[in-house]
DNA sequence: GTCTATAGGTGGATAGAC
DNA sequence: GTCTATCCACCTATAGAC
């Protein structure tokens, strides 16, 4: 049954964006869905495929809703500002980014959770880069060097301000940051 | 013996700066200083304390970089292309920084840490509006929007782009982010 | 200040009944 | 699929000898 499973990705999917990869345990996730820890074991056997789960289905959705994204905006501009608009929502539910709260637990990760997690960053920027390119030609978008450049300087942005502002409990702080950085690549 | 409590210190920065709060031990510092966890404790009680006086050092060693930048630049233009650079000298020890570290550990960090933690942020933020300001008087520096979005932002990419680039173990790509975004400000 | 010894708890994980 | 029961490693922390 699908279902169990992915009830366990819910809240496992919250308590690392809330606490971290190491901030959570089967415990936690056991409480909260009144079951017991070996259930868990029986879907996921280790932390580590958890994890991998975890980054692997984040990804998928978070390719949705760029495709959506795609499907629905008029131009380069207004994509970007939509695509910041995510994680403006993710901090907004008090949570940090998945993949950047595990970025931060680079040093701890199992190696499993490695290599996808690097993937979901690599799919952000092809993302950007194409959007960029776009904006540039279509000229509702400017910026100097090249698109990879800017592309990464946005994720890491938006990643740094949105973890800096969730200590402080202040999602307009992330806003500031967010909208000057899109005036800023904007003509 | 002030000695081995900052030996303690010392040892404990590294392992939060690669490992993360979470992601050390008393055992871990016991072992690598060859004494047992038993002593630590005399030192620092609780690990939350050893947290707390580490955040304080760590700023106090900032502050002083950041008075060290103050005397010996030129410009503001140089000034800001320094602070910089203190932020590519500790990845390139392929470390994180401190204080960008226990941001993203925010969900579980113990209470007497958060203010601390702030507060360098808070001091981090003070310097750069000084010397943006300075900047553009001078004409050195150029931006739109105030100088504390300026700050913020700046913060916010350079934590955001030191954290990603990490766990691509490429230098690299942080300076690309790093040289563009100065570049930017520049005149 | 540092040690041995240990308490008391929690971590991830497994065996085997139902 | 979920349970009870259990394992063992590790965690933070303390008492008390030296």
């Amino acid at each position: 049954m699908a279902a169990t499973a992915d009830r366990i990705l819910d809240i496992a999917e919250r308590l690392v964006q809330t606490r971290g990869f190491n901030g959570f345990s089967y415990a936690d996730i056991a409480q909260a869905m009144k079951v017991t820890k070996a259930s868990l074991h029986y879907h996921y056997p280790g932390k580590a495929d958890l994890g991998k789960e975890l980054i692997e289905r984040y990804e998928r959705n978070f390719l949705v809703a760029l495709g959506t994204i795609d499907a629905q905006s008029t131009d380069a501009r207004e994509k970007l500002r939509r695509y910041a608009a995510i994680y403006g929502d993710v901090l907004k539910g008090e949570r940090m980014c998945l993949c950047g709260m595990l970025a931060a637990e680079w040093g701890t990760l199992p190696k499993p959770m490695r290599e996808p997690m690097r993937h979901f960053f690599d799919e952000n920027d092809r993302w950007l880069v194409k959007v960029l390119n776009e904006g540039k030609k279509e000229k509702s978008l400017k910026f100097s060097g090249t698109a990879t450049e800017v592309a990464q300087a946005l994720v890491g942005t938006l990643e740094g301000a949105m973890m800096i502002a969730r200590s402080y409990g202040d999602v307009a702080r992330f806003k500031a940051v967010s909208d000057r950085m899109l005036s800023d690549l904007s003509t």
